[in-house]
DNA sequence: CTGAAAGCGCTAACAT
DNA sequence: ATGTTAGCGCTTTCAG
C-alpha cells in the first residue's frame, strides 16, 4: 500500500539507473529509444525499468529540452462538432510526432481559463475551435504563439484560419430545397454565432439567385436545440408557416424538429428541415437530418498541419495570417422531400 | 513577428526579475500572491510581468514542487454523458484548487494511450470514465496511484468505484412501463459493456416481481446508436412484437427509435421506449426521451473529492476500494404512455 | 523584506 | 559504449 499521505513517490529515471547498476544518461538513451547502448545493457535496462515501473516523467524532460512539442487545443465539451474535430487533430498531431493537449470549455469555465491552463502547460501553438472571443483577445495570442482557429472567421494578424466556405454551404441547402419545388424557405440563424453572418449572406444571394428573393425571411435562432425550438414555435405561431427551414446548425435543426414534432407537423411531408455540421449525431437517430457538412477529419488535419508550419518553418502565412476555405457538401438524408 | 523557426523564446521569470531589477525569489514570491513582499515592489514587479506577458510555467512550478495536484481524466470524446461528467469535475477541482488534466479516448486512441499521457503528466490521481479495459490493467493503475472509476462497477482492490444502482435504475423503468399496462417489454442490453450485466439482472428481478417473467427476453445490444438500430430491426422482424422496449442506454434507445420510426411504427403508442443516462442530448431534440437518470454532475463530484480524499488523507477506502452507489429517478419524457 | 544558492527529473555536451 | 556534469524554470531554505 502508498504511503498514508500525499501522492506516492515517483520511480524517476536516477532509480532505474541506480537498480540496473549503470548511469541515468544510459538510462535515457535507452529509453528515448536512440543508438549508444549495448544491447545487453539496452535490455536490462528495460528490464528494470518495466519491474519499477518506471514512466518518463513528460514535464521534466520539457523543461530540459527547451521544447514541448505540445499542441493545445480548446474546444467546447458539449459541441458534438468539436469532438469530430478533437479526434482529428489527435490523429494529425500524432503523425507528426506532436503531444496534444486539451482543455475544455464547459459550464463556469470559459475560454480565457482554457487558453490560460495551454499557456502555463507550455504549449507551442493553440488550435481553438470556433473561439467566441474578441479579436483583440486573439491578435494578443496570436503575438505570443502560433494560433489556429477552426470554424470562425477572423481576420486577425498572425491568426491562421480553418473555415468551412459558410455561404457556399447554405446556397447549396437553398439549391436542394428549390429543386424540390420550395419557395417558402426561411432561415434560422446563429445570431452571433461565428459563420452566422456568413450564413446570413449566402441564403440571401441564393434566394435572389433563385427569384424569391420575396421569400426572404430571416428569424434569430442561435446554436443550441433550445434556440432552434424557441424560433420554430415563433414560426409556427406566425402567419405564413415555410415548407422549408434551413436552421443554422445541427443543434439548432435538432430544436427545430423537436417543435415541429410537437407541434404534429410532418417532416418532411409539411415542412423540410436542413441542419448544418452533419456531426455523428445528425446521421443517427430518427433525426436522420439532411445537412450540410463540414468535413470535420479534414478541417483538424489542415489545422494541425498548419500549427505545425509554424512551428516547423519560417511559414508565417504572411502578415495576415492563413485563410484556408474548406468546401462544404450537402448530405441528403431524410428531412427533407419534394413539395407536395 | 516571432522568429523564423521554432517556438518563441518564453518569458521567464528571471526576464521579468531582471527588468524589474529584484531577484527571481521576490518575483516567485509576488507571482504565487504569498506574503513576503513589499507593497511597492509587488505593484512594480506584477506590472513588469504584465507588459513582458509572463506566464508562469506549470511544468517546471510542479518539477521544483514535486507535487502537482494535478488530477487526470479519461473521457470518451463522443459520449455525450461523459461530457456532462467532464463538466461536474472541473467545477469540484477547482473548489479544491487542483488542476485537471483531460485525455481522451477517441477513434485509434485507446485507453491504455489515453492513460499514458495522464501518468506522464505527472498526475496524481485518475478518475476513468466508464473504462473498457480488463481488471488486471486496472489493478496495476491503482498499484501506482489512487484511481477512480465512474459508471462502471469493477472489484479491485485499492479502486474506488462511484457508480449507479443499475439494477435499481432498470427496475424503475419496469416499474413504470408495468404501471401503464405494459406486459411485453423486452429489453435490450448492452453486451459487455460497463452496468449491462447488472442492468439485465434488476430487469429479471423486476419482470418476476411483477409476475411477467413468462415475457421476459433480453436481446443483445450495445452501447452505440447502431447497436440500438440493428436489436430493433431484429426485434421488428419475430413474431412477437414487444410493446416496451428498455434500452441499454440513451444512445441505444436513439438508434432503436430511429428503427421504429423508420418502420413506420408510433411511439408511444404502439411501442414504448425508455433509455438510460439522461445525457443531455435526450431531453431535447425529438427524441424527448423516457429515461433512468444518473445524475452526472453529483458522480462526477463524489468522484472528484474521493480522488482528493485519497491524496490528502489516510483514507485509502479499505483494502478493496470504496463503492458508492448512486441512486438513479425515471425522467418520464414522450415516449412512454399507457398501453392502448 | 530581499537575495543567493540548491535541486526537482531529465537530456545533451563532453569526457573517458 | 558509458559516465560526468551542467542546467532547463521554478520554489525553497537559509542568510543578510
Amino acid at each position: 500500500m502508498r504511503g498514508v499521505s500525499g501522492p506516492g513517490r515517483r520511480v524517476t529515471l536516477a532509480d532505474v539507473a541506480r537498480e540496473a547498476g549503470v548511469s541515468t544518461a544510459l538510462v535515457s538513451i535507452v529509453m528515448r529509444g536512440v543508438a549508444g547502448a549495448s544491447p545487453a545493457n539496452r535490455q536490462r535496462v528495460l528490464q528494470v525499468a518495466q519491474d519499477l515501473g518506471y514512466v518518463p516523467d513528460s514535464r521534466a524532460r520539457v523543461l530540459r529540452q527547451g521544447r514541448s512539442q505540445l499542441l493545445g487545443v480548446m474546444f467546447g465539451v458539449h459541441q458534438p462538432f468539436h469532438a469530430d474535430l478533437v479526434e482529428g487533430v489527435y490523429a494529425a498531431a500524432e503523425e507528426a510526432g506532436y503531444d496534444v493537449v486539451l482543455s475544455a470549455v464547459a459550464g463556469a469555465r470559459g475560454e480565457d481559463r482554457a487558453v490560460d491552463t495551454l499557456l502555463a502547460d507550455r504549449c507551442e501553438a493553440l488550435i481553438l475551435f470556433s473561439p467566441l472571443s474578441p479579436r483583440s483577445w486573439l491578435a494578443d495570442l496570436a503575438t505570443r504563439l502560433p494560433t489556429v482557429v477552426v470554424a470562425r472567421s477572423v481576420k486577425v494578424s498572425g491568426i491562421d484560419v480553418i473555415r468551412t466556405a459558410e455561404a457556399e454551404g447554405i446556397e447549396l441547402a437553398v439549391d436542394h430545397l428549390a429543386d424540390l419545388g420550395h419557395t417558402r424557405i426561411v432561415h434560422i440563424d446563429g445570431g452571433d454565432a461565428p459563420g452566422a453572418a456568413q450564413r446570413r449572406k449566402g441564403y440571401r444571394a441564393a434566394m435572389r439567385r433563385h427569384g424569391i428573393a420575396a421569400e426572404e425571411r430571416i428569424i434569430r435562432g442561435g446554436n443550441t436545440e433550445d434556440s432552434g425550438a424557441r424560433a420554430a414555435a415563433k414560426l409556427l405561431a406566425s402567419e405564413v408557416v415555410p415548407t422549408g427551414i434551413l436552421a443554422f446548425n445541427d443543434r439548432c435543426a435538432t430544436g427545430v424538429l423537436d417543435a415541429l414534432y410537437k407541434a404534429r407537423i410532418e417532416v418532411p411531408e409539411q415542412v423540410c428541415v436542413v441542419g448544418f455540421d452533419d456531426a455523428y449525431l445528425a446521421g443517427f437517430s430518427h433525426i436522420d437530418l439532411t445537412t450540410v457538412r463540414q468535413d470535420a477529419a479534414v478541417m483538424a488535419r489542415l489545422a494541425t498541419d498548419q500549427a505545425i508550419a509554424r512551428l516547423e518553418s519560417a511559414d508565417d502565412g504572411g502578415e495576415s495570417g492563413r485563410d484556408v476555405i474548406v468546401p462544404p457538401t450537402l448530405v441528403v438524408r431524410g428531412t427533407t422531400a419534394r413539395i407536395i
